[in-house]
DNA sequence: ATATAATGAAACCAAAAGGTATCATGATAA
DNA sequence: TTATCATGATACCTTTTGGTTTCATTATAT
């Protein structure tokens, strides 16, 4: 049972799954349509696709016999607090990104 | 050969280089100086540290005989960079919800 | 009612990841 | 110079990861 943190790292060090996530945030798709942009079988994608949910970086809702996939906003959440301890580091260009994500979320 | 922004999600994705780098973030460490931060040999940290190094958020300057470890900055930026591309989306979901405010006002 | 379409799930496989132990090498202190 | 200290590098092991194939299940359309 890892950190919920570390379940987040771990969905975005795939570059499939990054590739996911930017699908996902121009338009909601069931699992078929998500294996169509890939190159590898369904299977392979749908695995992507539960590492995404326990990383909860997407959120799946049954409609028929079909699950649709949504990118889930506030998943990112965990990562830009990490990268929060580093804030002294560099410019203000995190906290902005932060901040635009915090007035979606309200 | 993968891309860079691969080697630095990579680099991110084990919970023991996000401590390193947090570590890294309140001083220069030598190798030794890291490897007494964890339990483990200092042959895997070394490892944990070439990771590191490979994904471009720390640097390594030879002094004597010891390799001073620093954190690099500019090494985030190709992450930073990733979820930039996500703003539109967000801005878009702004967007809706506004103009949603709106008609609803009318 | 039945064939089909979308997904779930399990067994299996090769490669990568994280770790250890061990030995080699270059710099320093005595 | 010589012993030692910090690191480099390699071989090896186990677990995880990303992928496949195959079969089961559930919902839909004819």
């Amino acid at each position: 049972m890892p950190a919920p943190d570390q379940l987040t790292f771990r969905a975005l060090a795939d570059p499939t799954r990054r590739d996911i996530l930017q699908l996902l945030a121009t338009q909601d798709m069931t699992i078929a349509d998500v294996s169509g942009h890939f190159d590898m079988t369904r299977a392979a994608v749908k695995k992507h696709l539960t590492v995404l949910s326990d990383g909860g970086l997407i959120t799946v809702e049954a409609r028929g016999r079909e699950r649709i996939n949504s990118i889930n906003t506030q998943g990112f959440a965990p990562v830009l607090s990490w990268f929060e301890y580093f804030d002294s580091f560099w410019d203000d260009r995190l906290s902005a990104l932060k901040s635009a994500i915090e007035k979606d979320t309200k």
